[in-house]
DNA sequence: ATTTATCATCGTAATATTGCAATATTACAA
DNA sequence: TTGTAATATTGCAATATTACGATGATAAAT
């Protein structure tokens, strides 16, 4: 066991779950908040911000990336990591259909 | 390792990481989408709906119900699991703010 | 009181996640 | 091309999550 039944879910489910997982992680929400918030695409800084290791940090932002969340220049010295902000639209259109959708009829 | 240092973020950063968490599994995405499209609150059939064990789904809404998501009778023969959509909406707002303040500087 | 229906809990196995040290890779500069 | 700074990858340990079978607890009905 352990690891999750996808295929029993619609995609929509699914996608929203995906998401959703992305911002499951303090670490991953704080990267996300740091990153909207400085004017230059200064990177490894964000080790020093959060207080995890490299490793780390390069680790979340992977998922991050993974998720699409993530665009810029991808090669180089220094790297740069932007929002993609298009992305992060469009899930926040979808979250907010589904919890719209969401009511209660009971009790 | 393996856990989180939950001391290091803000509490507004926990704090959405901890819901987002709820969603971050789609057989909770399930659970809630189905609970709130049902008009009466027979719950034993989200079991035979989603197809996942009863422990498995019992465990499911422990984690939506600690999130305090829920509402409702939760002892007896007619047990009714239901939505608490201040809490719904509670959060829908924390992340919409969370979400808006999210822009893009760079690249 | 016994059955039945409903849900929780316990124990356990399989897998995923988190975090870091060590190392590798990459790209630029000297 | 050798060095250096920035990021990625690998390997590993600790912990969390997911899932289920077996069992326990509770309330209503018979």
């Amino acid at each position: 066991m352990g690891a999750s039944k996808l295929d029993i879910y619609s995609s929509e489910i699914n996608t929203i779950a995906a998401m959703a997982k992305v911002f499951s992680h303090p670490a991953r929400v704080a990267i996300l908040q740091y990153i909207s918030r400085q004017e230059s695409c200064i990177c490894n800084d964000i080790v020093e911000e959060i207080g995890l290791s490299q490793p780390t940090i390069s680790q979340h932002l992977q998922v991050i990336n993974n998720a699409g969340l993530l665009k810029g220049n991808f090669k180089g010295k220094s790297i740069c990591y932007c929002l993609d902000l298009n992305k992060f639209e469009e899930f926040q259109k979808l979250f907010n259909q589904f919890l719209n959708k969401t009511t209660s009829n009971c009790c």
